[in-house]
RNA sequence: GCCGAGGUGACAGAGUGGCUAAUGUGACCGCCUGCAGAGCGGUUUUCCGGGAGUUCGAAUCUUCCCCUCGGCACCA
């Protein structure tokens, strides 16, 4: 079987063969850090995790690099708004965002460069655009990329004519720049008195926002990625400029031989927007559901497409988690009064037939949707077949290293480091509960319905869910 | 204007040229249960935006039309 990838830069699906064996460079833009991250951001450094975590389950050596932007036009001028200096600023956003991504299990990248740690090598870098003719100097002080240079490039990745771009940006061309020609991007921009701003040859002044991506995947990853992925509003013009910027440093070709972006998540079937006051952060978001949840919705959709985001899907998702995660405890209890050396029931095969199918889907460019269906049509007949039969330990520990296996890959069960104050809040210990399911066993023994209700439904609320079986009575901790 | 995504059951959302189309949620019925929960079975389900064409056969290919959403140099 061989994995397919949707690739912007052709617009098809193509085989994913790496550029250079098993080994592969991923860098994934990461987050201006001027706020707390929002719901957006999460749904792209999810999408982009599964990827990665999908890639080294199929084998792959994944180096993957993510930025963080902490200086810009943003946060200087947020932290002017506010009176903060910008750098305290960015930094209490950097550890906001850290915190988000691993309360959602993404895992930490293999390196998080800072664009404050990398000023020489982006002067560096600017100066050898300059050199090398694809840059130029202006007046006053800014530097900008030539892109009449770039000629029919322009467009590789966003598929737009030059012509298509002008116009569309018509009316908000700034009229003050002194670009030579419009489209033309900025790799330095000369800052004004007092604001953070480092020396150059050109002045004083700041990175221009591309630049930093450029030099940071050459230095972390390498001079040709495999995969560039981001959300789709960074095809153009940040990541058409990439292209510019780092094949005219290199003269390598091409940057990045596939490009993938994901879509975009709508609240209430609006784009989110500060305006339109549908804005929604991670941690707000996480004051309401379990991360777990939030994970769970956001991988139980395609990358590509645009996901609406409203309560009810939330409840939705959590319910159909809920579900998977349900089948997981039963297997557990099942396990814990299964015969040493029982037959397997069938699970064995059940298991492989799944892994393939889960495999199949993924292989088609992270068709994580269709994969988690066949998670669902695997609990469902594990739950037939403990019902219906007696399967040995063996085959129940198969199916519990395979859930484990899924969770390596789409981090779907991770339980449950939730901000959620109210899903840490069980102050009882397990000898606690356990003295009372006894107490209420002894009710039920005398048939004393009343008191035994009374205890579960006590315990409920301290968000432990009994359930009694034909084995003795089974809890867990839920909310 | 230019570019892109999409229109599938109550809702969400997959999908292959050919057994009346996955999966989840909801609703209802049944089994199990003291009850509940969890689970299982069944029903809701011939539902594929419209027209024309290609084909023995199309939701799936071609073409035209209608509609929705998004991007176009702040943006995941």
């Amino acid at each position: 079987m061989v994995l397919k990838v949707y690739n912007t830069l052709t617009r098809e699906m193509e085989d994913f063969v790496p550029l250079q064996g098993k080994k592969i460079n991923m860098y994934v833009c990461g987050p201006t850090v001027y706020d707390h991250c929002h719901l957006g951001h999460a749904r792209s450094y999810i999408s982009f995790d599964v990827i990665r975590r999908y890639l080294i389950y199929r084998g792959y050596n994944v180096n993957y690099i993510s930025n963080i932007t902490d200086v810009d036009d943003k946060v200087i001028y947020r932290a002017k708004e506010i009176g903060e200096d910008p750098f305290a600023l960015s930094a209490k956003f950097t550890g906001s965002f850290i915190e988000d991504m691993d309360t959602l299990s993404v895992l930490p990248p293999d390196s998080r460069p800072k664009v404050t740690e990398h000023i020489p090598q982006i002067i560096e870098a600017v100066e050898s655009l300059i050199q090398n003719g694809t840059a130029y100097v202006t007046h006053k002080g800014n530097v900008y990329y030539d892109l009449t240079r770039s000629g029919e490039k322009i467009g590789v990745l966003s598929h737009q004519t030059p012509e298509g771009l002008l116009e569309g940006s018509g009316s908000r061309v700034d009229v003050e720049n002194d670009k030579r020609y419009q489209l033309d991007f900025a790799l330095w921009k000369v800052a004004p008195e007092g604001e953070a701003a480092w020396d150059s040859p050109w002045g004083r002044g700041r990175p221009g926002w591309h630049i930093e991506c450029t030099v940071m995947s050459m230095k972390y990853g390498s001079q040709q990625l495999d995969i560039h992925g981001g959300g789709m509003d960074l095809i153009f013009p940040h990541h058409e400029a990439e292209i510019h910027q780092s094949e005219s440093c290199t003269g390598k070709h091409p940057f990045s031989k596939y490009w993938m972006h994901n879509g975009f998540l709508t609240i209430d079937q609006e784009k989110m927007s500060k305006s339109l006051g549908n804005f929604f952060t991670i941690k707000e978001v996480l004051k309401k559901f379990p991360a777990g949840t939030i994970r769970f919705f956001i991988t139980y959709t395609h990358y590509r497409s645009t996901v609406d985001f409203n309560e009810e899907a939330l409840e939705e998702a959590g319910r159909a988690r809920r579900r998977l995660l349900n089948t997981i405890s039963n297997v557990r209890h099942e396990l814990s009064e299964a015969p040493e050396d029982g037959n397997d029931c069938g699970l064995l095969d059940l298991i492989e037939q799944t892994r393939n199918a889960f495999i199949r889907a993924m292989d088609d460019d992270f068709n994580t949707r269709e994969a988690i269906g066949e998670l669902f049509v695997f609990s469902r007949k594990v739950n037939s077949i403990m019902t219906d039969e007696k399967p040995g330990k063996t085959s129940l520990e198969n199916a519990l290293d395979f859930y484990s296996e899924i969770n390596e890959v789409l981090g779907i069960f991770e339980d449950n480091k939730s901000a959620a104050p109210e899903e840490n809040i069980c102050e009882l210990s397990e000898d606690d509960i356990l003295e009372m399911i006894k107490i209420r066993d002894k009710a039920r023994d005398n048939k004393d319905w009343k008191k035994a209700d009374a205890i579960r439904d006590e315990l409920r609320e301290k968000g432990i869910v009994l359930e009694d079986g034909k084995m003795g009575v089974r809890w867990r901790r839920e909310n």
